[in-house]
DNA sequence: CCTCGATAGGAGAACGTTATCAGGCCTGAG
DNA sequence: CTCAGGCCTGATAACGTTCTCCTATCGAGG
């Protein structure tokens, strides 16, 4: 590969000359410029990157750490972050942790070395020291779906208390009073946030908490399956269940249909994050749209700022609104509602 | 951030030594390495990779350019490129170029500039020229889930003809003979053979081409959603549609749903590429499975062989099978039945 | 005629790592 | 006692850019 060198060398000047010519900086004359330019061309130059960062220390590259990018809900913010940065120049490095601690601590190695110029990661709990090394050694860190509370960094996460809580809500108007929760792991943000606004739901209603109604899964869908089966067999079933996550969702319908269980009025059922194929199922999905993709381009414009400004004041949360989508699977069509929207500082 | 220098320097050696016992290789006694290691960890030092890969000329990187990684089948494309490489430790630089030649090129750019070891596209027809210049200048490149007929690089694809053959010919299995397609655009790789397989069906069951019920969508939602449409105003509509991926079929079974046709006695319905999705519909939908995740596993493991191996033998081509996924949409409900698996040099 | 500023171009240092070379020490064989 | 050969360490040159200094020319203004 040509170099500089090689290109100043063909156009018979300087290399400093050539380098002015390519990078459009300081004076080069129109001619000198043309013929560095041509000299460029002839000897397909493609400027060198990783020499330009070590001068520069910057990379031009964001990480980005999510737990699964097959996952359609991680899929999309990912998209969002990468929309909103792009125009800036900057490009991304994908890394899928699995909410494993191990590969998560290994990939915030990796992109520490590669110096990166930001993160985005949506956290899981054990990555808190990593992170706030990065952050001392000025590595710009946003934090996206989860929050961890002991780091001093920005996030952007939707409001789950309120998402779980309008479902579990909704059901509740509509005549359900046991009403059972496949929610996620208790270590993840989002498991916890959920679960508080299921149990939030049932308590302004006055209904009191039943342990056994309320099953820890794994944000996967074979637990979806598996779980929504312990509910089926219990002598006293709910008659609706509101599930955490889109995945265990898909597990959850497809015990039913196995079980041939009719929705809703056998089961009802609420899930947490709307996807394409919800309208098309019968009866259709009701759930609780996220903002997947503006999650993530929220996300990339916070950290984008952060790099233009590394002045700085304090971390900031952006708290995104879910929104629940009424259609059939709860037992009555609504229309769609807004739930809430802020930011604090 | 502090550099070798720095540690070196703490712990009262030279530059050289510290890089030794840091990087593992040459001479150095127990006792220097212990000394090295404490002054790092004291230092939080963190190897710079970037000043490592000018020497080393290699940035242990890879590129993927797919089209759209909101798009669920790519997501699964990348995930299981990230997997397979992930033990070598490549990280992976993850581009979305939405069918767009100029983004596609604008990204290529990028990556060469950035001098990632290797690269995995989902190529779009404009983009063989400046793809070959990456090959001349020494970058590894294996096209997935698509081939551009006059590129000399590896490619991973399915065997899109056989797999739409074997939806079509399940159709007609069943009695189907007016039978629609939602293909896709043609200046696609997989457009193109998805129709051809549709063709080939039909050709071989003597069924004469009726143009009118060769819909060309875009292999989005929307357009699936339009063109269903325009198949159910038809005054000979078709009894069967095969429709030729997965977010066209979500569009077609919406369409089909406002319409309150009933599938499949009004509307059989066969789509390409199935879902996680795909059993919970009523009717569950019968599908042609693409193996996503494998098609990047291989594609990555294929680059990894690469780059081990420098010495450029021939191109070659994996073709992985896709399976038809019989399920009652399609008006009869049959066993799973794989079509064909090949690898030729 | 001298100076000043704008323009144009060159030489060389820096970024942080790895790799090459050379030199010093020690041990054991001759 | 000498010398070969293993060990250990240090100095320094790369890698390909950008950036800071320098020098030189030219025209205008005093």
């Amino acid at each position: 590969m040509p170099t500089v060198r090689d290109v100043a060398r063909r156009a018979g000047v300087s290399v400093a000359t050539a380098a002015r010519a390519l990078g459009e900086y300081g004076y080069v004359s129109d001619a000198t410029r043309a013929l560095v330019l041509r000299a460029a061309q002839a000897l397909d130059y493609h400027p060198n990157a990783i020499a330009r960062s070590m001068i520069k220390g910057r990379t031009q590259t964001l990480a980005v750490i999510v737990s699964d990018n097959a996952n359609p809900f991680f899929a999309s913010v990912v998209r969002g972050i990468e929309d909103a940065v792009l125009a800036k120049g900057y490009a991304i490095m994908l890394c899928n942790a699995d909410e494993d601690p191990a590969k998560e601590a290994m990939y915030l190695r990796a992109v520490r070395q590669k110096r990166v110029d930001g993160l985005v990661i949506s956290p899981s709990s054990g990555a808190a020291a990593l992170l706030r090394g990065m952050l001392e050694g000025g590595t710009a860190i946003v934090q996206v779906d989860r929050r961890l509370a002991d780091l001093p960094a920005d996030a952007v996460v939707v409001d789950n208390r309120a998402g779980a809580r309008a479902a579990v809500e909704h059901l509740l108007g509509l005549g359900h009073r046991r009403i059972g929760i496949i929610s996620g792991p208790r270590r993840l943000y989002t498991g916890r946030e959920r679960l508080e606004g299921y149990k939030a739901a049932l308590r302004a209603a006055r209904i009191t908490l039943d342990r056994e109604l309320i099953l820890e899964g794994t944000f996967k869908q074979p637990s979806g399956h598996h779980l929504v089966g312990r509910f089926l067999r219990m002598r006293r079933r709910p008659t609706a269940v509101f599930v955490a996550n889109n995945l265990m969702t898909i597990g959850a319908l497809l015990g039913l249909r196995e079980a041939g269980i009719r929705i809703p009025e056998e089961m009802a059922l609420v899930g947490f994050d709307d996807m394409d194929w919800a309208p098309i199922l019968t009866p259709p999905l009701t759930a609780v749209a996220q903002p997947a993709y503006d999650l993530g381009a929220t996300a990339g414009r916070l950290l984008l700022t952060r790099l233009a400004q590394p002045a700085p004041s304090g971390p900031r949360t952006v708290v995104l609104a879910p929104r629940l989508i009424a259609r059939a699977s709860c037992g009555a069509a609504l229309a769609g509602s807004s739930i809430r929207r802020s930011a604090r500082g």
